[in-house]
RNA sequence: GCCCUCGUAGCUCAGGGGAUAGAGCAUUGGUUUCCGGAACCAUGUGCGGGAGUUCGAAUCUCUCCGAGGGCGCCA
């Protein structure tokens, strides 16, 4: 099992450990001019002080051996490559143990781990918008893999429901009547209410006189204060609940770790900090100074753990944060899907937890990603010039499908035609999310993403939909097809094989560096594959019944990684659109 | 002022030490209009500039330019 590439690199090992010394690393590559390189000869060579090519010949020497069954042909090309070319025989029984394997040829960790990945986080009373879309697809991917691979992930929405703003929000709620608030916040106008409390808090002093008394109340544990701010972190969740189930991401209320949660536990934060001798004031406050941070005048800076009047902020709940995965948890990682400019901030979190002795270096991430532009490269906007719920634009997605499925498949009956918009429609964003290195800006444009052609959701999801009507008109069982082992005999049969095996690499390579879209790229090049494959190799015109069944074979494969693939991704992929 | 991220083809993006840097879209020119459903082939003065490390650099280092972000009591 496993791709190929990994199998001979393990094969090869010996060969390049008794040329070059123990761990040497073959360093083979997919290759243009074979099926593999493994260019390790000319690293060995500058140690050694030798010619490459006779390196790379000492090596041969020894691999040839090895490499019976699985390599028809090695030759030494360039400097000192070795281009190695696989045997039919040996990719066809690779791919039909992937094709039996319940995780298609993807290796299982060797260590499964306890994993917290952090993700989501809106805040109650707040509507959630685009940049909200990035962490929740993101997270929820992420989520997906390293379920999938082995380990133990705890998920945890960390929403946003403590801090001075729930004062002023909590009266307007009594100004609107509790009643009525209920139901706007539930029904998601989050942004009107907190506008309009925003305002009223700006504008009269007296409603900013209950809003900072309110606060107090609130801080102080006062019972009818409590349950008024239960009402709005109830709506606001059964609101947000909402967003995630079209969404079709795997939060759900047990992944709550809202902020008031942590809020017993700070005190003692500032409390271990002392103790441990990290705990310095600063202007008035308590600051820790993690070593190598300066402010504007080149001075150290500090990371605030205790107002100048005694209130803790967002550091001391992060850090809380730490200590309670780390100690009652016993996570092995922790994973936050923040937004880039966040960096900092939790750079001095991790080195603070680090110092104090809480976290082991490497044990956090913070898997960053940049923003959502428009088409003018500035942050997404809405018609209007406001900042865009997500909500609206989810809306929009699904109408924006149901209008492309009208168009490209009118037959389809009314019922089917709804769900098949709602998995292109929020797969497109999804996709158009995921498929560009999360650390960059993208670029967000309806017609791309919606498209049926490029690297979009909806042509992998035609992909898989085209195969699926290949075993709808074939009447055959698709699980009858996969006892049998492919025949290899044309270019695109190979290429296609080759690729499937690949999606071992495709997914280990997006958990190495939480990157999605090194899958997202792996499916795209698998459908291309699929579709050389489709053109040139009749599937049900074959030219005989074992080449159909083997045929049949690599579009059963293809269906199935290309499901799990955007399964793994969070996307559905219909059998018929 | 200091720090972080980004800069690849007309556009949107891959490629994160290996050989001639790729894809999609768009463009232009052909082929096909037949199967199973939404075709195929061809088409390019491109790695922001410069220096360095290396047998080898889009990739690592430094520097300059450009864009975005962060930098003490909000989160």
């Amino acid at each position: 099992m496993a791709d190929p590439i990994v199998t001979v690199s393990e094969l090869l090992a010996p060969a390049f450990a008794a040329v070059g010394g123990p761990g040497v690393d073959p360093v083979v590559r997919p290759s243009d001019r074979a099926d593999a390189q493994a260019n390790g000869a000319l690293a060995i060579a500058k140690q050694l002080g030798q010619n490459p090519r006779q390196v790379a010949e000492a090596v041969l020497a020894i691999a040839r051996d090895l490499l019976v069954g699985v390599c028809s042909d090695i030759e030494i090309a360039g400097p000192g490559f070795l281009n190695l070319t696989f045997t039919n025989e040996f990719l066809a029984a690779q791919l039909a143990t992937a094709a039996n394997d319940s995780h298609l040829g993807v290796r299982s960790t060797p260590l499964a781990e306890h994993i917290v990945v952090d993700y989501s986080h809106p805040n109650v009373a707040k509507e959630m918008h685009v940049g909200h879309l990035r962490t929740t697809v993101i997270g929820d991917a992420i989520v997906r893999m390293l379920t999938f691979v082995g380990h133990r992930v705890t998920k945890e929405n960390h929403i946003g429901d403590w801090g001075t703003p729930f004062g002023m929000l909590i009266e307007h709620m009594l100004d609107l009547g509790e009643t009525e608030a209920a139901s706007e916040l539930s029904v998601g106008d989050l942004a009107g209410f907190y506008k309009a409390a925003r305002v009223k808090f700006e504008a009269g002093e007296t409603f900013g006189d209950r809003a900072r008394q309110r606060v107090v109340l609130l801080q102080g544990g006062d019972a009818e204060t409590l349950r008024l701010w239960g009402v709005l972190v109830a709506e606001s969740t059964r609101y947000f609940n909402t967003v995630y189930a079209t969404l079709g991401v795997l939060l759900t209320d047990a992944d709550l770790a809202p902020e008031s949660m942590y809020n017993p536990m700070l005190p003692d934060v500032v409390t271990r900090l002392r103790d441990v001798g990290l705990l310095r004031e600063s202007d008035g406050a308590q600051v820790v100074f993690p070593a190598g941070y300066l402010n504007r005048e080149g001075e150290p800076l500090p990371l605030i753990v205790q107002n100048s009047v005694g209130g803790y902020n967002y550091a001391t709940t992060d850090l809380a944060c730490v200590i309670d995965r780390v100690e009652r948890l016993k996570v092995d990682r922790m994973v936050y899907v923040v937004g880039a400019p966040q960096a900092q901030h939790l750079a001095m979190v991790f080195a603070v937890s680090e110092m104090a002795g809480w976290l082991a270096p490497g044990v956090a991430v913070h898997v960053a990603f940049g923003n959502v532009l428009g088409a003018d490269r500035k942050m997404l906007k809405s018609r209007s010039g406001e900042s865009l719920k997500l909500n609206e634009l989810l809306n929009e997605a699904l109408e924006r499908a149901e209008a492309a499925v009208v168009d490209k498949n009118p037959e389809l009956p009314a019922a089917e035609r709804t769900a098949v918009a709602h998995a292109i429609g929020i797969g497109a964003v999804k996709y158009a999310d995921l498929s560009t290195d999360r650390i960059k800006d993208y670029v967000f444009e309806w017609d791309r993403m919606l498209s049926f052609d490029g690297n979009t959701a909806p042509y992998l999801q035609y992909a898989h939909a085209r195969i699926c009507s290949i075993f709808r008109r074939a009447e055959v069982d698709r699980a009858s097809v996969r006892n049998s082992v492919p025949v290899l005999a044309t270019p695109q049969e190979r290429a296609l094989a080759l690729r499937l095996l690949a999606f071992d690499t495709a997914v280990w390579d997006t958990i190495d560096r939480y990157s999605p879209h090194r899958l997202c790229t792996y499916l795209f090049d698998l459908a291309q594959d699929f579709t050389g494959f489709y053109e040139h190799c009749p599937v049900l015109k074959a030219a005989d019944e074992a080449t159909k069944q083997s045929r049949l074979a690599l579009c059963d494969v293809t269906a199935r990684v290309m499901e799990k693939g955007l399964d793994l991704l969070g996307i559905s992929a219909p059998e018929r659109m």
